[in-house]
DNA sequence: TATTACCTACCTACTAATAGGTAGATTTAA
DNA sequence: TTAAATCTACCTATTAGTAGGTAGGTAATA
């Protein structure tokens, strides 16, 4: 076997998510996807809110190992931040995951389960916190210029990455993804 | 009577759309809200997606007047920008509206009725537009230096203000929609 | 080496609650 | 006195979740 059921179950669901929120699947959605009886999505994830919650350790994980490789894999960090932004406009153009999961349940955050809220806000703390510190070691290399502290910097950064996904979802238009978050980028050059 | 059941059904929502998205609420909801049958409801709404359509007709409405009185009322481009983000700010921080419905209903875009999603994609294309011609104006009067077309800056301003509600909405921190929505207009001063 | 026990994964069949929606009677207001 | 607004009382489909059981594998034991 190459991939558990668990795992399958927790694919579908995030494309689930991505697609429409915590509101907008079901148990029935992903059994239809799988081929399996909703009982048997229960026997392995005893409620919607535990599916939910195990999703974004997993993604949890994933960010951080994908961040933590782009940081020692690429010396230079105007590179580093590219290739974060690269990943993303891959994953929208290729419509392959077109929004980041949690941006999307943080558009519902007030209607979840405490537990899901809290990985949400985690994932916004952990990305802005690896956009700081890599835009500090740029200004420490010279190859960064910052209108103002790195931190704010980095809240700004965040906020272009999930606005242009959004845009690019509302307008049906992949490509301005890059319109809207390549110039933010190009501006922090000295 | 002061305000319609009509308009009471469609304040509330609004407000509902606003929390959880189309997904999000239930004829239910809005039953207990107000204090009448979901039948009533049905009298004046047929169908969740005719009343949803509605609410986005309004809100285009509200959205065009106001942008218009704006326009028309504030004389200096980047005075009228500041209006648009004080808006926000303030319907931010009051948490009476801490969202905007048609960005709120973009995210889930895909899910949604042809009607509906035609109403979000128009209001994205009518705000860029309108963020567009005011950096013209502003431009042509010399209060603005822009670093690319006026359309590229509408489009990252639109995200950068979407992206920020999000993170103020993510992180419970009402104030970082400022944080971040004002160094992104500092910066087009000359 | 049987055999008993246990486990995982899945199933059928159900439940209670909620969803959106309808039919038709009754009230309210012009 | 007619039309609009609201009601009660439904309906059907779907939701998340449960109950109880089966098939097949693994492990302990006699």
């Amino acid at each position: 076997m190459e991939q558990t059921t668990s795992e399958k179950i927790l694919d579908v669901a995030q494309t689930l998510v991505v697609a429409g929120g915590y509101n907008g699947f079901s148990y029935a959605d992903i059994s239809e996807a799988i081929g399996i009886r909703k009982a048997s999505i229960h026997h392995h994830f005893p409620t919607k809110a535990h599916l939910v919650s195990v999703l974004l350790q997993r993604y949890a994980k994933q960010a951080e190992d994908g961040l933590n490789a782009v940081s020692t894999n690429i010396p230079n960090p105007p590179g580093r931040l590219q290739a974060y932004f690269d990943h993303w406009q891959s994953c929208i153009t290729q419509t392959s995951e077109p929004f980041c999961v949690c941006a999307m349940l943080a558009g519902e955050i007030e209607l979840l389960p405490e537990d899901i809220a809290s990985h949400v806000r985690r994932h916004f703390e952990n990305l802005s916190r690896w956009l700081a510190s890599t835009l500090t070691a740029g200004v420490e290399q010279g190859q960064f210029r910052l209108s103002g502290a790195p931190e704010e910097e980095a809240q700004i950064l965040m906020a272009s990455v999930h606005g242009a996904m959004l845009s690019a979802r509302a307008l049906g238009r992949p490509d301005i993804f890059a319109a809207i978050v390549g110039p933010q980028l190009r501006r922090l050059s000295p």
